[in-house]
DNA sequence: GAGCACTGC
């Protein structure tokens, strides 16, 4: 068996020849020489132009040396491994680390430095976790230091300020909404004119008008030719008389640029959550909305849907609610509003059960104030004393942010100080905080550097029935600290309907019920099924508009693009019937609209109107608009969910579940007794509807949630206790992708790359692309590359009337080498310009996502800093930038197949096609790399790279069989290594 | 030649 030393040499020699030609005795030694001293390529390149520079393309030299000399490496060890190598990849996979290695028949040098290796790795993955363990605690203590100076008073000063302002606010912002409708609608009037008379005058040209309908018609132009007089007049003679800005005049000139204060980090997100946290505070709602149509209308629907009430959703408390005027309710005082919430005849019997159990399934609707008073209640029992806190976890960011502001009123102190909260971008805590609010995602991190969460003395899992990935990673988490903690309390809190499962879950917890506050909403349903959802949504907008009290009506449509629809028809037919009705406020939502034409939705409806909202999912429980008394329910959501098997995402349309139906027509509920359309048959909801979704933890993929349970110690995921487990083959896949990527070991141990990816929240492959850039010198250009990623496809915007020049402006970023680069070009020209708001406007990139992406790079390069990343730039590397990618997505390869011009991707050959928004949709690269693959209307991939395939042997030597990019001539690659590693099968990557 | 439902770290 050849020596480790002597293969080196027969490799060094083989690459020699085929560099020069022949091979020189001293040459060859020196090389051998030089290469057992570098540690990696790049090293070697340094050290051999040094020594011998001039000698020809050292780059490639080097390349093709270093990569044979991986594949021979692997290849001895390879022989000795084969027979049992089958069986240790799954042991690896299933992770039993009990397992022990099978010995091998012969004992040798290379398999004993390999465990030698894995003891090294392994030792220096524990040194590493205890750095940053130090690294945490001494930022702990900066904190700790600079806390009250700066931020938390700042914060609290500008809570209070909006306190204060936002009484006085309210009657201007009112004025204001009305003048801005005012103006609108005068617009909106002479457009609607302009059209009638167009109309007339085109379409019934060859029917003559009777004399009444041509002096209507008449009447109609007088008018319109004021109208445009008095408009010509004022622009004239200047006269600064009422103005009203002009549609098409200069579109921008209302964006103002950027000021110093918007530049600092999270400004635009700050601002935009704290409009959020503002309109929610606000009940701002039309006063006569009670009011009773005073006349019949003759009009007569064209079509009309029929409806049959079959229940209503009880009321609960609603009748001794007097103070159905928000205004009413603003004067009571802060004790005597804690006083009235439904959950505090409960205060004592809550406290008592808490102590008597360590566990407790808190189990009421919203409103029963339990998220705001629960933490007081047991703040108040003594469970903070001795410096231990009481966490309280929310779903969402901005739920957090409020709470804890409300909170932090309720018990005068300043928010950040007692009472704080943390999520992602923002810290709002110190060592005095008691009582801490956080998004699910944070407490999952902060297990990360606290696995005891010994801190907490009472954990507060709250919105449990919404079944975020994170809280069920939580719940299983919590389960398994509780039974080595006994002081620990736990209360979960959930709506009514899966109270029972949490409490079977946790061994049978006892379950503690509060009363909700809520008004009782009928419910109809269609007497037949309805074809097409839109349009019978359409129709019972109208039906409700004229034979229904006044009141506001929400609409839920699953998309954007529905949503577009509704709002385009609805508006036809409102202009056909204008004069026939009542008018109508017609307001789309949805989470990619600008932010100014969502705060759209929440202005008051002016009196005698009537408001419709149009939204997706989004109105169901990350917003609330006050004032709805009608929803109308279709029965339809996008659904994400990912095939473990193809490992692709899909958005598909699919009917909702009974627990979100009813959740939906709770909406109808909040201010008054309402009614919820349901545009499904009652047979229909008893017997096709699922009882509760899927929860997500079985519709996404695990990749970065399985890293984190292995950075957390647990080695058995697949047996891991989960509420609801995912499934076998996702688990499967993401083990496997993290065995590939190298972040476990053929034991299924956390490797050392293993322990610094899981720093990083993203999923395994982008944290090892990131780790990877360290050695091709380009991680600040990767780093951006990661934000811009991240940012989920939103950062180009595309209105529906101005597609084209959208596109063209797009075009322009169109870059050698794929869409990574794209979006690194897109980033880097928006820093150029200072990060303006304006050139994202001339550019149709969203401003939203940019600074979002701002702020995730900013958390990534600090994360880089953390794991001990050096920062390189070199924005000339197009090649070393893909190469790291690829190091991170080798799995993500498609290429053109032979017959038929479609790609089809390296190892499951389906035929998958380039999505039509990439920069490379016309070229139709051989070879190249996506970012993901969905399933919308077709299979495709988004965000792709060109790549050389050689790469692919470069970066994932254990991965790539030559067989598989044989056909492709590869110029980097000596031939009689490409012979000898097609033997090879799957080994462990060493990193 | 298509279309991103919503969160979160």
């Amino acid at each position: 068996m050849a020596s480790m030393k002597d293969e080196t040499e027969k490799v060094v020699a083989e690459n020699l020849h085929s560099f020069m030609g022949f091979v020189e005795k001293n040459t060859l030694r020196f090389i051998t020489h030089l290469v057992q001293k570098s540690s990696s390529v790049n090293s070697l390149k340094n050290e051999v132009r040094k020594s011998c520079g001039g000698i020809g393309d050292v780059d490639s030299f080097c390349d093709s040396l270093w990569n044979s000399l991986k594949l021979s490496k692997r290849r001895l060890r390879t022989q000795y491994e084969e027979d049992d190598e089958d069986n240790e990849y799954y042991a690896a996979i299933a992770s039993t680390s009990k397992k022990t290695k099978v010995e091998k028949k012969e004992k040798n040098d290379t398999s004993e430095s390999e465990d030698d290796e894995r003891t090294k790795d392994l030792k220096e993955r524990d040194e590493f976790a205890a750095r940053l363990r130090e690294k945490d605690k001494q930022k702990t203590r900066n904190i700790v230091e600079n806390s009250d100076k700066k931020s938390f008073e700042e914060a609290a000063k500008r809570l209070k300020l909006q306190d204060e302002d936002r009484k006085k606010i309210l009657p201007q912002l009112r004025i204001e909404s009305r003048r801005k409708y005012l103006e609108k609608r005068k617009d909106d009037q002479l457009a609607l004119l302009e059209g009638d008379i167009l109309d007339e005058e085109n379409l019934f040209n060859d029917t003559p008008l009777s004399k009444a309908e041509q002096a209507e018609l008449e009447y109609k132009k007088t008018v319109l030719k004021y109208a445009k007089d008095h408009d010509k007049a004022r622009d004239l003679e200047k006269i600064q008389r009422y103005h009203i800005p002009k549609e098409d005049g200069k579109p921008f000139e209302e964006y103002v640029e950027v000021d110093d204060t918007e530049k600092a980090p999270n400004a635009e997100q700050r601002k935009w959550e704290e409009g959020r946290v503002e309109l929610a505070k606000l009940s701002v709602g039309s006063k006569d909305k009670h009011e009773k149509m005073g006349k019949n209308y003759d009009l007569v629907l064209e079509a009309e849907v029929e409806f049959v009430q079959a229940l209503s959703l009880e009321g609960q408390n609603y009748k001794k609610e007097k103070e159905i005027d928000p205004f009413a309710a603003k004067k009571l005082s802060i004790e005597e509003t804690r006083k009235s919430l439904p959950i505090y005849p409960f205060k004592q019997q809550l406290i008592d059960a808490v102590h008597d159990y360590q566990v407790l399934i808190i189990e009421g609707e919203t409103g029963s104030g339990k998220t705001t008073q629960i933490p007081q209640y047991l703040h108040d029992a003594g469970f903070t004393k001795g410096g231990k806190k009481v966490g309280c976890t929310q779903p969402r960011r901005v739920a957090a942010m409020s709470v804890a502001a409300r909170v932090a009123t309720e018990m005068s102190v300043k928010l950040g100080n007692e009472v704080g909260y943390s999520i992602r971008f923002e810290d709002c805590t110190s060592e005095r905080t008691i009582i801490k609010y956080m998004t699910d995602g944070m407490l999952l991190r902060e297990f990360l550097s606290e696995p005891d969460l010994d801190s907490y003395s009472v954990l507060i899992i709250d919105e449990a029935h919404e079944r975020t990935l994170h809280t069920d990673i939580l719940f299983g988490l919590v389960k398994d600290i509780a039974r080595f903690r006994p002081d620990l309390k736990l209360l979960i809190s959930s709506a009514t309907l899966d109270a029972e499962k949490f409490s079977t879950f946790f061994d049978d917890a006892p379950v503690f019920r509060i009363p909700g506050r809520r008004f009782p909403v009928d419910i109809y349903y269609t007497a037949a099924p309805e074809a097409d959802y839109i349009s019978a949504c359409v129709v019972t907008i109208l039906q409700i508009h004229v034979t229904q009290p006044l009141g506001d009506i929400l609409v839920f449509l699953p998309g954007q693009e529905e949503i577009e629809q509704c709002v385009e028809i609805l508006q036809e037919r409102q202009r056909k019937l204008v004069s026939k009705m009542r008018e109508l406020v017609i307001r789309p939502i949805y989470a990619n609209l600008p932010t100014d034409m969502q705060a759209q939705v929440f202005e008051p409806t002016p009196p005698g109107a009537r408001k419709v909202v149009i939204a997706t999912n989004i109105a169901e429980t990350s917003l609330t608009i006050d004032g709805i008394i009608y929803v109308i329910d279709p029965g339809y959501c996008k659904q994400n969910s990912f095939n473990p098997r193809t490992g692709m995402e899909s958005l598909v349309v699919v009917p909702i579940s009974k627990a979100s139906a009813n959740q939906r027509s709770g909406r109808a509920g909040r201010v008054a007794a309402g009614k919820c359309f349901r545009l499904f048959t009652a047979w229909a909801y008893q017997h096709e509807l699922d009882d509760a979704t899927i929860p997500e933890i079985q519709r996404v993929h695990m990749g970065n949630a399985v890293l984190m349970l292995k950075s957390l110690g647990i080695n058995d995921i697949l047996h891991f206790d989960f509420l609801d487990p995912p499934p076998h083959d996702t688990l499967v896949l993401a083990l496997e992708q993290l065995y590939a990527l190298g972040a476990l070991n053929h034991l299924g141990e956390l490797t050392r790359l293993g322990r610094r990816m899981a720093e990083f929240p993203v999923d395994p492959m982008m944290s090892k692309m990131l780790i990877a850039s360290e050695q091709y010198g380009c991680s600040e250009e990767v780093l951006t590359i990661s934000a811009m990623l991240s940012v989920n496809a939103s950062v180009f915007y595309r209105p529906k009337d101005k597609a084209i020049h959208a596109d063209t402006a797009r075009r322009n970023f169109f870059t050698p080498g794929g869409d990574h680069l794209m979006l690194l070009k897109v980033y880097n020209q928006w820093a150029e310009c200072g990060f303006s708001r304006q050139w994202c406007i001339e550019n149709f990139i969203q401003y939203r996502s940019m600074c979002r992406a701002r702020d995730v790079r900013d958390q990534l390069q600090g994360l880089m800093d953390r794991v001990e990343i050096e920062l390189k730039s070199d924005p000339t590397e197009i090649v070393g930038i893909r190469k790291a990618i690829t190091s991170g997505y080798f799995y993500h390869v498609a290429r053109l197949s032979k017959t038929g011009g479609q790609h089809k991707t390296i190892k499951s050959q389906q035929t998958v096609l380039i999505h039509p928004n990439s920069s490379l949709f016309e070229e139709k690269p051989r070879w190249l790399l996506y970012h993901e693959l969905v399933l919308t209307t077709k299979e495709y991939m988004r965000q792709i790279i060109e790549i050389d395939p050689s790469w692919l042997i470069e970066v994932a030597p254990h991965y790539y069989k030559d067989k598989e990019i044989e056909d492709t001539s590869s110029k980097k690659m000596p031939k009689q290594v490409g012979k000898a590693s097609g033997e090879l099968t799957r080994t462990y990557p060493k990193l």
